[in-house]
DNA sequence: AATGAATGAGGATTCATTCAT
DNA sequence: CATGAATGAATCCTCATTCAT
């Protein structure tokens, strides 16, 4: 409904295709060339598009840039919500939400490796603005998911809970990037062995232990 | 003593004074602007040296940055071998640990922000050149305390010991990104709260109290 | 009609004039700097182009170079094919070629320079990539045209042919040489005397009678 | 005794095998590279020399260029002075400088490729500086050679004498070229088929022939 | 609305030459 | 006299953005 403060109202217009190889194109090469590297113009061209047209549809290389993270955390974050965190005990709950992570991550490792991007300091100014708008509502989710476990007397009570959360989001961010960035995924096979990164039911089943155990969870 | 692959011989023998300013200003500029956006130019204007100087120590931007890093981890290395893994309890080693890696983040925050820029997948080339370098014998370190623990009766023996050095690793990493990365810094905010990034005992204590738990220390 | 492998679409784009300002200029500077020294933006600014618009048709300053060596090829193959080789006797037939040679030699003195560069070993890589294109079907007309004199009698039947056409391509190659390069100017009027350049009358018939008579032509 | 304007005196006081070196190298990257492109630190540094040196032997890279083509033209005009002008008919005569002309350029093929250079007309004002002082005796011998021969009824009397003698020239310096450049190579090869210029006997002879002819000699 | 040609500031790198040691 | 570190102007090329059509 209200559109995006990250591009004008003509990309509203275009075709669903046309947003969407945009979208696809322009991800791909942010994720392999980074901001700077990265060229508009090729980006228009791959997608099919004129910069002028594209022009048209953005503001600015980096309001590209920030609508393309915006939407891949809208993806997130719907993902996440797919976690069901009513549901079953604590250690279902992060079983799920790891799983979810990783499917997301299988599905969109361009979008994984933006969010590395945005996370360097020089993209300060851009993540600043998009602060404001990331819907990023599984950060409540965590938070929610542990008061409940608390009242259920799954978790002790004399845990900080939000250093807690900040725990799970912390083990959630560092596996996508694991599986994502070469850098990171080397890091995981040196830890972990070679070919680490493909055995998920490890991943998974590694960090809900720890983090159980780390809440006080009898499991 | 042994000469560094990213820098020349001439940068071996210049003073320490200007060898000091050139990597402190160059950490500076990369940290502030990301690797394609920084002017070499710049740099070499900022530091009190000719680029014709800067580019008979080093070949390339890339292997200045190299060097930087390189001799980053280098310092990151030596701080945390400074933990005396050897001594105290579990949980004493792990709150040296905290404590080093906050002071290293202190002392050398642009630094840290520099890791974060190798993490980058743009970086692929450049990381792959380093991993042959980087002395990162922290990480032995942190699977070593682990298995003494173990051997101590301190740990539970059913734990998934590479898994858990490999969380020990995130947790330390993460702490640092927190507390040099406006994004991270935002991120910790939001979860611990406003200012939580001034409050190192409880970062310290948070840490160490959750991992301990996910050990299954008794403490 | 079909495009140059040496410019872009865009350079068949803009209007004739345009085309014919950066050709003209390029020539002239390329004549008297040399590739090296020869400065593309210069050349731009000159020609009254942007340097983007440049580098818009042509990829990198060889292109731009090879470009232009190509079109004088083409020019000069032209030329040279107005020599009627099949009317007259050999004797005319030579004096037709090597008027024409010196009428293209004045017309595009910098052009013929531009040969000269080719020539340079240094260049190699480049010429390596004209050799496919270029037009040079006069080395052709100058065998048929010995050939023919051989059928009608008129040059000794025992004759190394494609020597005598090298001798007459070396011949044409050196008079052009001698009137646009200062270095073989002086080397002429050192033979010939102050001035001889002026005399084409002279050039012409000593060329022509020395190769009719080395032919074993009567006349 | 009298130095070149080329090089200081400094040079002079050298080792025979330093100069050599520093000749040999030179003569073998400017042959390769061109004037321009050719990198003074780099030979100095191929010669054994230090750039500071370098530049108290010579004044500059063209100064370096210049004594280089200077002692070049010095040796070949010893080897063309080696043609005993004196003996024999004139076919013989010519003979010799063809076979003098081959061997010089076997011998010293980076040489030629220079003299290709000097040639080129962003040369210019070099070429000017060695034309005063460039020994070309040869050019003399031609015309001696010439005269004597028309004394000695070998020769018409009623050819162009001096144009006669350039053409002369002109052979052997398309010879020359013919057998170092790469252009020039592949041109002759297009007249006279793949590997002529192995042919040593057939390049001579049809010179030879050519020009004996030209000049009307019964032979 | 769409196009894509045009712009030109900007930046990594090279290299002839100087000069302090 | 020899050395080689230092200098910095110069150059090719890129690319975000504009705007006439």
């Amino acid at each position: 409904m209200s559109s995006s403060p990250f591009y004008k109202e003509t990309f509203d217009k275009i075709s669903p295709e046309k947003q969407d190889s945009i979208f696809t194109t322009a991800i791909t090469v942010f994720a392999e060339c980074g901001f700077d590297a990265a060229n508009i113009n090729d980006i228009a061209k791959l997608a099919g598009v004129s910069i002028g047209s594209m022009y048209s549809y953005f503001e600015s290389k980096e309001d590209l840039f920030l609508a393309l993270v915006e939407k891949g955390l809208e993806l997130l974050d719907r993902a996440m919500n797919e976690c069901c965190p009513d549901e079953g005990t604590i250690s279902e709950v992060l079983e799920r939400i790891f799983r979810v992570a990783i499917r997301y991550t299988e599905k969109h490792p361009d979008m994984c490796r933006l969010y590395l991007l945005i996370t360097t300091d020089n993209m300060k100014a851009q993540t600043e603005r998009l602060s404001d708008r990331a819907e990023m509502s599984f950060r409540e989710m965590y938070k929610a998911v542990l008061r409940r476990a608390v009242e259920k007397g799954e978790v002790r009570r004399d845990i900080d809970l939000d250093a807690a959360a900040l725990f799970i989001d912390n083990a959630v961010v560092m596996l996508q990037f694991s599986l994502t960035s070469r850098y990171y995924q080397l890091r995981m096979e040196h830890y972990l062995g070679a070919k680490s990164g493909d055995d998920y039911e490890r991943l998974v089943r590694s960090n809900v232990d720890f983090i159980c155990r780390g809440l006080g969870v009898d499991f």
